[in-house]
RNA sequence: GGGCCUGUAGCUCAGUGGUAGAGCAUCGGCUUUGCAAGCCGAGGGUCAGGGGUUCGAAUCCCCUCAGGUCCA
C-alpha cells in the first residue's frame, strides 16, 4: 500500500528528525553565528572598557586609578517611586547626569535589564516587541562626547560584531550637522549613499518630541544606528526610498546614541527653553535581542537563541501534554483538528516527539515528513508552508488525514507562532521580573507582573495546554540567563520563581472558572429569551468585575452561535476609563522635585556608624523646613536635618528608625523618628531650644535603651527565619518583617496555617539559640562571597557593593556554620543572650499564600508570660480547679450552660400548658384554628411552640400572641388548606399588627408581626379570630 | 487614586425584609463475611466586624476590615 515506509525511508527520517532536535537544543543553526549571547554581552562590555580605558590614557589619566567602569544591571524595581520599572538602559545613572556622580566615574557601560508595556500588543507579531529586554549602554557624564561615541559605537558593530557595512545605515536630528559631520567623516560612504537621514524631533529627539512639548528635564538630540534585514521586510514606503523611518520591519534600530546636551524647561505642554548643560552627556542603548537579530540573521528577535531554548521546551511540554496527535491517531483514525478539544499545535509538536521517539509507524509516513520538514524551517507555524505541503501530497491515506484538516490547520497555524513567541517573551519577562522581587497582585508592579502571566496562560490555552504549564519554563530561562553575571540572582532561588507563577496560573484558573460560570448563566438566559446578542454591558462586567478577558467571552458566545455587542462593550470600556482618569487627574505630581532632589545634587551620602557606636559627632549638610531647603532653623522649628554621618538607624529592611537628640553648644533638636532615602539619613524632630544652622557641629545621641530592645527583636527574626526553614521548610522565605521595640513581625512564605505543635516547636528551637548565648558576627564583604558562603539574602532584595553578613547562633549540625547567617544591613546584639526570652504572640496571614509572625523579646516576653501566669492563677482560684484540670473544667461548664441555656427554653415553653391551649381550639370545616395568647415568650420559642401544636392538630391555623421587654408579638401560621381559601397571613397579621401600633407581614401560610402596644393586643386577637373564621369557612 | 464584585457550617456555595439551608466532609447507628458503597440520624453558625433604618435585617443604608477584579 503507498502509506507504508519502506524501512530504509524509515531510519532516513528518523536521523534527519533527530539532528533536528539536536541542533535545536545546542541553539546551533547553520545560518547562525558561532557567539553566544554570553559572548555578545561580555564583547560589548569589555570593548567599551577598553575604549574608555584608551580614552583616558590619552588624556593623560593614569590607568591604575580608573575606577570600575563596567557596571552591574540595577533591578528591574528602581529605588525611586517615579517610575514602576527600569524602563531604559540610563534609568541608574539619573542622578549621575546631573552631576551627582553616583557611581563614582564618569564613564560607564552595563547590560540593563528593562520592562516595558506600552508595547504589549505588538510582541510576537513584530520583528522586535518586547516586555522584557536587555539594553547594551555605555555612558559618559561630563566626559568623553559625540565624536568618540560615534567613532566607538562604528568600530565596535562593523569590526568586533563584524556586522556589514552595506547594512548599516544611520540618522541624526535635522539640526544637528555636527553629528551629521562626525558619521561623513568616519565613513564617508555613508553621505555618498545618502545613507545618513536626517530627522525630526519625533525620531531623533530624546525624549521624543520634548523641545515643543515636554518633559522638562536633561535632553538632547540623538542618533540611531539601523540594520538592512533586507527587502523581503519591506513595506512600500510613501516616498518610494528606503526611508528607515517610514516602515515596520525592514530597518531594525539596533543603537541609539543621546547626546544629552541640554536642559528643558517651561511650559508643559508648550515650547521650552533648551539650556546647555554644563557637563555635555552620553546615553547610547542598544538592545541586546536586536543586536542578535543582525548577528544570526533571523528574521525577528524571538527567533534568536535567546529565546530557541524556551520555545524548544515549549514545544516539548506541548508534545507531553497532548493526548491527541499522533499518538492516539494509530489508534483512532477519525481523529481531527475539528474538535475544540483538540490542538494543531500540540499535535504538531507531539509529531515530531514521536518521529524522534522512532515510534511512527502506523502514521502515514509523509504526513510525519511534512510536519518535520515544517519544524524544521526557521519559522514552524507560518501557514502558507502548511498549505503548500498539504497540497503537494497525493496520498490517499494522507488525504484522509489532511483534508478535513486544512482549513483548522491554516487557522492555527497563523497564529501559534505568534502565541508561541509571545509566551516566549512573557515567561521570560516574568521569571526577571520574579526574582527581583515582585510578585503578582493588584497593584502596582505586581499587576503588570500579573497581565503579562495571565496573557501568556491565555495563549498557552489556546495552544492546547489544559491547566499551569508557564512554571515549567521557568527551569530553562534560568539556565539560559543564570550565567550571566549580572542576572545571578535568577540561580538564587528558582524554585521560589516556579512557585510565585505556578501560584498565580492556579489563582487565574480559579478566576477563569468562575468567570465562566457567571457567562454561563447569561448565555442560558440570552437562549431562553431567544436574543443573539451579548450586552456589551454585561461583557464589560464579565472582565472589570470578574477579571473574564473579553476574547474568552467572545469565543465562548461564539460556540453557542451567540454574538457579542462590541460597541456597546467599547462604550462601557471607554467610559469606565475616562472615569478613572478623571478621579486619578486630581492627584500625584508628575515630576520629581522638592527640597531633596535639590538638596542631594553634589552631596556625599550620610555615612552610618550606628554598628560601632550609639554617639557620634557630625555636620550638618542639610535642613529642610515644611519641604523648604533652609539655611537655620529656630527653636520650635519642626524639620528634617541630615548629617554628613550619623549613628542614628533610618528606617530600612523593616527596622524601625532610632530616635534621641542632636545635642549643640546651647541647643538640643529631639529626633522623633530617623528615615533613610537614597543613602542619606533623614532625622526628622524638633528643635527644642537653641538656634541649628547649616554647617553646625553636632553631637548625636540615639536613645541606648530603646535601639537596645530594637536589636534584640531584630536579631530575633534572623533565629526565628531559620527555626522557620528548619520547622516547616526550605521554601519559607522571607516576604516582609517590621522591627520595632516593643515588637517584631515577620511574614513568609507557607501555604498553609502553622499547626501549634509546629508553632511550639519554632519557639522552643529559637530560645535553645538564645541560651547557647552564641557570638553574633558581622563580616563586610561583596555580595559574590557572600551568597558563595551560603548567607540568605532576601529574595529580590537589592545590595550593593558591599553587604554585611550576619551570623548567629550554633548549627545543630558538626559543621562550624552558623545557625543563621543572613544578608542584613541592621543593628544586632553582640550575643544571642541578649535577646532573653522569645514568644510567639500571634500567627495569621498577611496575603495568600503568605503567613504573619507576631512575636516579643526580652522583658516584653517575660511581661506576657507573667500576664497568662497570673490570668490562669485567677482561674484556678476562681474555677476552684487546679491548673491541669482547667481544659476539662471549662468544656464540662461550656457544656453545661448549652444544656441548661435549651433546657431553660423548653421548659419556657412547656410552661406554657400547650395541651392547654389545644384545647382552645375549634374547628372550622376540616381545619383546626386556635387564637391565644400566650404569656411572655421570645419569638423563637413561639415558633417552637407553633411547630408542636402543628404536630398535634393537622391542619391548624394557628395565632398566637406574646408580650416581652414591653413590646407585642403576633404569630400566625396557616395549613394549605387556608391559603388556598384565598388567606394570606403576611396581609392579614399586618392587619392586626395595627391594633399594637406596629407593623408585620410575611408569606401567605406563615407571618410575624411586632408592636410597641402590648395592651392592643386582646383587641389583635379578637379581630384576628375572627377573620380567621370567616376566612375558614 | 478610582470603579465593580465577594465575605453564610471544616470545604463549595444557595438563600431579594418574616423559622438560617444544600452538597461534600465529620461523628453515631443500621446493612454487608470483608471491601466498595448504601440507608437512617446527629453534631457543627459572631451570616467578616461596627453602626443605622424597621415591629422584625444574612437580606436595605453607612463605615471599617479582608479577598477578588478592572482601570489610571
Amino acid at each position: 500500500m503507498p502509506g507504508a515506509p519502506s524501512g530504509e525511508l524509515v531510519s532516513a527520517q528518523a536521523d534527519r528528525t533527530l539532528h533536528w532536535l539536536a541542533a535545536l537544543q545546542q541553539s546551533r543553526i547553520s545560518d547562525m553565528s558561532s557567539r553566544t549571547h554570553l559572548e555578545v554581552r561580555q564583547a560589548f562590555l569589555s570593548f567599551f572598557d577598553r575604549k574608555f580605558r584608551e580614552y583616558a590614557r590619552s588624556r593623560g589619566e593614569d590607568p591604575a586609578s580608573l575606577p570600575k567602569m563596567i557596571l552591574p544591571s540595577s533591578s528591574l524595581v528602581p529605588d525611586d517611586a517615579s517610575t514602576l520599572f527600569t524602563s531604559a538602559g540610563m534609568h541608574q545613572f539619573k542622578d549621575d547626569f546631573t552631576g551627582n556622580l553616583k557611581h563614582g566615574t564618569r564613564r560607564a557601560t552595563t547590560c540593563q535589564k528593562c520592562l516595558r508595556t506600552p508595547d504589549l500588543e505588538n510582541v510576537g507579531k513584530t520583528a522586535r516587541h518586547h516586555t522584557f529586554f536587555e539594553m547594551l549602554g555605555f555612558f559618559s557624564f561630563g566626559d568623553y562626547f559625540k565624536a568618540e561615541a560615534i567613532a566607538w559605537i562604528w568600530e565596535f558593530y562593523t569590526k568586533e560584531m563584524g556586522l556589514s557595512k552595506e547594512k548599516l545605515r544611520v540618522s541624526v536630528y535635522q539640526d544637528d550637522d555636527e553629528a551629521y559631520e562626525l558619521w561623513k567623516r568616519l565613513e564617508p560612504r555613508l553621505h555618498e549613499r545618502r545613507w545618513i537621514y536626517r530627522f525630526g524631533e519625533n525620531d531623533n529627539f530624546w525624549p521624543a518630541g520634548s523641545p515643543s512639548q515636554g518633559p522638562n528635564g536633561v535632553c538632547g538630540p540623538c542618533s540611531e544606528i539601523f540594520y538592512d534585514l533586507g527587502a523581503e521586510y519591506n513595506k512600500p514606503a510613501l516616498n518610494g526610498a528606503d526611508d528607515p523611518s517610514n516602515n515596520g520591519d525592514r530597518f531594525m534600530e539596533i543603537g541609539n546614541i543621546v547626546f544629552t546636551q541640554f536642559d528643558r524647561s517651561g511650559p508643559i505642554p508648550g515650547k521650552g527653553t533648551l539650556t546647555p548643560l554644563p557637563a555635555k552627556n552620553i546615553d547610547f542603548g542598544g538592545g541586546m535581542e536586536r543586536l542578535m537579530v543582525a548577528l544570526e540573521g533571523v528574521p525577528t528577535t524571538l527567533d534568536t537563541t535567546l529565546f530557541r531554548p524556551v520555545r524548544v521546551q515549549l514545544r516539548k511540554l506541548a508534545a507531553q501534554e497532548s493526548s491527541y496527535g499522533i499518538r492516539s491517531y494509530g489508534r483512532n483514525e477519525k481523529h481531527d483538528f475539528s474538535s475544540s478539544d483538540d490542538s494543531a499545535y500540540m499535535i504538531a509538536c507531539s509529531c515530531v516527539e514521536q518521529k524522534a521517539k522512532d515510534e511512527f509507524s502506523k502514521i502515514p509516513n509523509q504526513v510525519i515528513d511534512c510536519f518535520v520538514d515544517l519544524m524544521n524551517r526557521t519559522d514552524f507555524f507560518v501557514r502558507d508552508n502548511w498549505r503548500q505541503l498539504i497540497e503537494g501530497r497525493n496520498d490517499s491515506r494522507e488525504r484522509h488525514w489532511l483534508q478535513p484538516n486544512a482549513d483548522r490547520l491554516e487557522l492555527v497555524c497563523s497564529d501559534a507562532r505568534v502565541r508561541e513567541k509571545r509566551i516566549a517573551d512573557h515567561i521570560r519577562c516574568s521569571v526577571f521580573a520574579v526574582a527581583d522581587g515582585v510578585v503578582p497582585s493588584n497593584e502596582k508592579q505586581g499587576y503588570i507582573l500579573r497581565r503579562i502571566l495571565r496573557r501568556a496562560y491565555r495563549d498557552g490555552n489556546k495552544l492546547g495546554f489544559k491547566g499551569p504549564f508557564l512554571h515549567k519554563l521557568v527551569q530553562t530561562i534560568v539556565e539560559t540567563y543564570g550565567d550571566v553575571p549580572d542576572y545571578a540572582n535568577l540561580r538564587q532561588n528558582p524554585e521560589a520563581i516556579v512557585n510565585t507563577i505556578r501560584q498565580e496560573e492556579e489563582a487565574f484558573d480559579k478566576v477563569l472558572q468562575r468567570g465562566l460560570d457567571k457567562l454561563s448563566s447569561y448565555i442560558a438566559d440570552l437562549k431562553k429569551r431567544g436574543a443573539k446578542v451579548l450586552d456589551g454591558a454585561l461583557a464589560f462586567d464579565l472582565h472589570s468585575t470578574y477579571g473574564l478577558p473579553v476574547d474568552v467571552t467572545r469565543d465562548e458566545l461564539g460556540e453557542s452561535g451567540l454574538a457579542l455587542d462590541e460597541p456597546g462593550f467599547e462604550a462601557a470600556f471607554e467610559k469606565f476609563r475616562e472615569q478613572s482618569r478623571a478621579q486619578s487627574a486630581f492627584s500625584g505630581e508628575v515630576f520629581e522635585k522638592g527640597w531633596f532632589s535639590t538638596f542631594k545634587v553634589g552631596k556625599k551620602p550620610t555615612e552610618f556608624l550606628g554598628y560601632e557606636t550609639t554617639r557620634a559627632a557630625g555636620n550638618v549638610l542639610g535642613i529642610s523646613h515644611n519641604e523648604q531647603l533652609v539655611d537655620y532653623i529656630r527653636e520650635g522649628s519642626t524639620a528634617v536635618v541630615v548629617l554628613d554621618k550619623s549613628p542614628f538607624y533610618g528606617e530600612s529592611g523593616g527596622q524601625v528608625g532610632d530616635t534621641g537628640v542632636l545635642l549643640f553648644p546651647g541647643g538640643r533638636f529631639v529626633v522623633a523618628d530617623t528615615k533613610k532615602k537614597e543613602d542619606y539619613i533623614l532625622h526628622t524632630g524638633k528643635l527644642e531650644q537653641g538656634k541649628l544652622a547649616v554647617g553646625d557641629t553636632v553631637e548625636a545621641v540615639v536613645d541606648d535603651a530603646r535601639r537596645n530592645l530594637i536589636r534584640a527583636n531584630h536579631s530575633a527574626t534572623h533565629l526565628l527565619h531559620a527555626a522557620l526553614r528548619k520547622v516547616l521548610g526550605e521554601h519559607v522565605q522571607q516576604r516582609g518583617s517590621e522591627v520595632a521595640p516593643d515588637r517584631l513581625r515577620f511574614d513568609f512564605t507557607h501555604p498553609r496555617s502553622m499547626t501549634w505543635e509546629e508553632r511550639v516547636e519554632i519557639e522552643r528551637i529559637v530560645n535553645e539559640q538564645i541560651q547557647k548565648n552564641a557570638d553574633v558576627r558581622t563580616d563586610v564583604t561583596d555580595p559574590e562571597t557572600a551568597r558563595k558562603a551560603g548567607a540568605m539574602a532576601l529574595f529580590g532584595e537589592k545590595y550593593g557593593d558591599r553587604v554585611r553578613v550576619l551570623s548567629m547562633g550554633a548549627a545543630h549540625d558538626a559543621g562550624h556554620r552558623a545557625y543563621s547567617v543572613e544578608l542584613c544591613g541592621g543593628t544586632h546584639v553582640s550575643r544571642t543572650g541578649e535577646i532573653g526570652l522569645f514568644r510567639i504572640v500571634g500567627e495569621g496571614s498577611s496575603s495568600a499564600g503568605v503567613r504573619r509572625i507576631e512575636a516579643v523579646t526580652g522583658q516584653a516576653a517575660l511581661k506576657l508570660a507573667q500576664a497568662d501566669s497570673e490570668a490562669l492563677l485567677r482561674m484556678t482560684a476562681l474555677l476552684k480547679t487546679p491548673a491541669e484540670k482547667l481544659l476539662e473544667r471549662v468544656e464540662a461548664m461550656s457544656r453545661e450552660i448549652r444544656e441548661l441555656k435549651s433546657g431553660a427554653q423548653k421548659a419556657r415553653a412547656a410552661s406554657v400548658d400547650l395541651k392547654q391551649l389545644a384545647a382552645r381550639a375549634s374547628k372550622q370545616g376540616d381545619v383546626f384554628l386556635l387564637v391565644t395568647e400566650v404569656g411572655e415568650a421570645e419569638p423563637a420559642e413561639m415558633l417552637t411552640m407553633v411547630d408542636t401544636l402543628k404536630q398535634d392538630m393537622r391542619p391548624l391555623a394557628v395565632l398566637l400572641a406574646a408580650r416581652s421587654d414591653g413590646k407585642a408579638t403576633l404569630m400566625l401560621s396557616l395549613p394549605p388548606e387556608a391559603v388556598k381559601r384565598g388567606l394570606h397571613a403576611g396581609k392579614l397579621v399586618g392587619e392586626l399588627a395595627a391594633k399594637v401600633g406596629g407593623k408585620g407581614g410575611g408569606k401567605p401560610e406563615f407571618a410575624q408581626a411586632g408592636g410597641k402596644d402590648p395592651g392592643g393586643l386582646p383587641e389583635a386577637l379578637k379581630l384576628g379570630l375572627e377573620r380567621l373564621e370567616q376566612g375558614l369557612k
